[in-house]
DNA sequence: AACGTCTCCGCAAACGTTACCGATACTTTT
DNA sequence: AAAAGTATCGGTAACGTTTGCGGAGACGTT
C-alpha cells in the first residue's frame, strides 16, 4: 500500500507518471506529488564510489579530534599542543595524508601559480625566458603554467581566458603578432590580477612591460656593418604589427641615415619569418639587380637561411656579404664563418619579468605603467668582419 | 544590564576575563560563559572585504533563478528552456561572469591539467619534448604545468608532493640521475593517477615507459665509426645510474666487441656532462699517451666542446679524430665539418607520452608495464666520415 | 570571592560548483 | 478521468579546506 508522504492518507493515492525511471504518485487530498523510490544500493552504487584520497576529516575521526585541530597542527598554527601537533602529524604520515591543494585554493582564493603565454615554442627565444622565469618562480614556492596562444589572437583570448578560470595569481604574456584589441587584457587589471608583458609588448593598456632595447641594439648593428664598409644594407624585419619589429626597423633607418646611406623601400621587407618565407625573401634579395652587400635579419634563423643560399649561389661571405642576424641562437656561434648577432639576455628577461610579478602578487596596487628596458649586447663574428 | 545568553538570567552574572579582548561573563546560575561582543562593523570589516568575481549565484540573483539553473544553461546542459539559457548567458555577458575553475575541479576532482617534471631546461632535449607534449594536450583541452627537478632526488620528491597536492590527472616524468627509490612515484598508482615515464626511465616499476632504442643506437653510431677506419673509439657516457647510459655503453660495448676491437677502460668515461665536466674529460682523453681516434659522446655539447679543443690543438677532424654525439642540437649541423650524431625523435617522444596519458586518464586500469621504443636516425656529417 | 590570563580545542560558516532528486505545470494517451 | 509523458526549474548535499569566534578549564592575582 502506498502512503502519502505528506498526510499520511494511503487511499487516494494515484499513479502520476514516471520520473526518471520511478513511479510517480499524487495524493488527491493534499494534493501532493511524490515518488516512491526503492532502495538501490545495487552494482550501481557502488561502482560508481570513488576512489578515495584520504582527508583531513579522516585524520581527525581517526584521531577523535576536530578538523580544525588537525588542520592547525599540520599548518603549524599556535594553539595547538606539543602533543596533539605530533600525534597529528604521526597519523597523517600513518594514513599517507596529502593535502588538496584544490580546496585550499578555493578558500584562500589564490593558487600560488604563475601563468605564461607565449606566441612560439619554434625560436629558442620563449623556452630560454621560460626556464628563467620557472628559476625564480620554483625557488619563490610557485608553480608555473604554460599556454601557446600559436600566433593566433583567437587561441590567445581562449587562453587567456583559461588562466582566468583557473585564478593565476599572475600573468606573464607576449602578444601574438595578430593581437591589437586588448580587452581581454584590461579584465585581469579589473580582477586585481597582475600581468607583465614582456617582448610583445603594446603601449595601450597600462601595466608593467619587459623589453630590450631594440632600437639601440638595431642602430649599433646597422652601424657596425656600415663601419665594416658595407653600403647597400637590406633589412629583414618582422611584422610590423609587433613593436619590436617597428622598434628594430626605426633603429636601422636611423643608422642608415646617421652615415649618409640611402634608404630604399625595396631594401626592406617586414612579414613573419618562418623558414620557407625567408628563403623566398633571401631569393629575392640575392636576385636583385642591385643586389645588397649586406642584410640586417630580425632573427638569427632567417638570417643563417640566408648564408646557406648565399653560399650556394657563391656569394662569399663576409666579403661579398654580410650578414647580422638577432638573438643568438645556438646554432650562430659555430655556423661558417660565425654569425654576428645580437644577443638577448633571455634568462634575465625570465627572471625579471617573474621577479616583477611575484612582486606584484603581494602589491596594493598593481596599475603600474613602467617599461624595464634589459641591454643586448652585440657580438661580432666572422659573418660580418671583413677589412675595409 | 547583561544577561545569560542560556538561561536568561539577568543577575547573578560575573565577569569572567577578557578573550581576545572582549569582556567574559560567567552565569552563576547555569555556570555558563559566554561574552558580550559590541557589533563591529567599523573599519576592519569593510577593509577585510575582498575583491569580488561575479559568481554563478550572483548570475542567478540577478536573474531570480536557482543557481543549478545558471550552472546548467552555462554548460548546454538539457532541461532548460531556450529563453532561460539566452538569459542567462546575455546576464553571464553582462556580468562579466568567468567560471571558477577551482571550485569545478574541487567538486569534479579532476583537473585537466597534466603535469611534467623534467630534470633540466639546458640541453635543448627536454624542452622540445615539451613542445610535443604541449602541441598534444592542449589539442584535447589540457592544461600543461612543468617542473623542474633540478637533478636532485629531493626536489623530485617535493615535486611529486606538489603535483599530487595539486591533484594533476596524470604525470610526465623524468627522473633525475640520483633518484634510485622510488615510493614517492608509487603513490600515483596507489592513487589511480596514471604516470608515464620518458627517456630516463627505471624497471623497478610498473608503468608505461617512453624511451628511444639507445642500444640500438649507440651500436649503430660506433659500427659507423669502425666502419670509417676509426680503431681506438673513446666513450663519453653518462653517469651510469641512469638506464640510458647504460644502454648506449652497452651499445658502445657491443660494437666493438663485434668487430673485435678492444674495450679499454681508460677509454670510457661515465659522468654528468656538464660543460666544463666535457673539457675536463676531454682534455684527459686528447692527451692519452695513445690517443683515441674517435670519440662518442653522449650528448651533443660535449662532442662540440671535443671538437673546438682538438680544433685548438691543431688536431684534423675527421681525419685523426672522429667524433660522432648523441641527440642533433640545433648548432650540430652547422659547426666544423658538422657533427655526426644520433638523432631523437623529440617531438614524437612528447607526443608519445601525452597520447598515452591521455589515453590512461580516463582508463579503467592504470597498471601497464609497457615500453615504447622510438626509433632515432644516425645523422652522418663531417666530423665523422673519412676516406678509409 | 571575584576577576584576569593563558592554553587547548571545537563549531560552523564560508569558498563556488555540480548533480541527484524532486516538484510543478502542462500535454497526450489510454 | 485516470494514467502517462514531457519540459523546466529549485533545493540541497556534497567536494576538502581554512578560520573567526568562542567554550572549558587551569591557574594566578587582587
Amino acid at each position: 500500500m502506498i502512503q502519502c508522504v505528506k498526510c499520511a492518507q494511503v487511499d487516494g493515492i494515484m499513479k502520476a507518471g514516471y520520473v526518471r525511471g520511478k513511479q510517480r504518485y499524487l495524493c488527491k487530498w493534499c494534493n501532493y506529488y511524490f515518488t516512491h523510490s526503492e532502495r538501490d544500493d545495487s552494482i550501481q552504487s557502488l561502482v560508481k564510489r570513488k576512489r578515495h584520497q584520504t582527508t583531513i576529516i579522516d585524520v581527525a575521526k581517526s584521531l577523535g579530534v576536530s578538523n580544525s585541530t588537525v588542520s592547525r597542527a599540520l599548518h603549524g598554527h599556535a594553539d595547538i599542543s606539543p602533543e596533539t601537533r605530533q600525534a597529528v602529524l604521526d597519523k597523517a604520515a600513518q594514513l599517507d595524508y596529502q593535502p588538496n591543494q584544490l580546496a585550499y585554493n578555493l578558500v584562500k582564493s589564490r593558487t600560488n601559480t604563475i601563468g605564461m603565454i607565449v606566441p612560439e615554442f619554434q625560436n629558442q627565444f620563449f623556452p630560454n625566458v621560460i626556464i628563467g622565469a620557472h628559476e625564480v618562480l620554483t625557488q619563490a614556492g610557485y608553480n608555473l603554467t604554460i599556454m601557446q596562444s600559436n600566433e593566433s589572437y583567437q587561441v590567445e583570448i581562449s587562453n587567456t581566458k583559461a588562466m582566468l578560470a583557473n585564478r593565476i595569481d599572475g600573468l606573464l604574456i607576449s602578444l601574438t603578432q595578430e593581437t591589437n584589441n586588448f580587452d581581454h587584457l584590461s579584465l585581469f587589471a579589473k580582477r586585481g590580477i597582475p600581468l607583465i608583458q614582456f617582448n610583445r609588448v603594446c603601449d595601450q593598456i597600462d601595466v608593467p612591460k619587459v623589453v630590450v632595447n631594440d632600437f639601440e641594439a638595431s642602430f649599433q648593428a646597422v652601424e657596425h656593418l656600415i663601419l665594416n664598409g658595407y653600403e647597400r644594407i637590406a633589412h629583414l624585419g618582422g611584422p610590423l604589427t609587433l613593436q619590436v619589429s617597428q622598434e628594430r626597423l626605426r633603429g636601422y633607418k636611423a643608422a642608415m641615415e646617421k652615415y649618409g646611406k640611402p634608404i630604399k623601400d625595396h631594401m626592406i621587407i617586414q612579414g613573419m619569418l618562418t623558414q620557407q618565407k625567408a628563403r623566398i625573401y633571401g631569393q629575392y634579395l640575392l636576385d636583385l639587380a642591385e643586389r645588397p652587400d649586406a642584410i640586417f635579419a630580425v632573427n638569427d634563423s632567417s638570417a643563417i637561411e640566408i648564408m646557406l643560399m648565399a653560399q650556394e649561389k657563391g656569394i662569399s661571405i663576409p666579403d661579398e656579404l654580410g650578414v647580422v642576424g638577432f638573438s643568438d641562437n645556438a646554432e650562430s656561434a659555430y655556423i661558417g664563418p660565425g654569425l654576428t648577432t645580437v644577443r638577448q639576455p633571455t634568462l634575465q628577461i625570465g627572471h625579471t619579468t617573474a621577479e616583477w610579478v611575484l612582486q606584484l602578487v603581494d602589491a596594493e596596487d598593481i596599475i603600474v605603467n613602467e617599461k624595464r628596458v634589459l641591454s643586448t649586447e652585440l657580438i661580432v663574428r666572422g659573418s660580418s668582419r671583413r677589412r675595409v
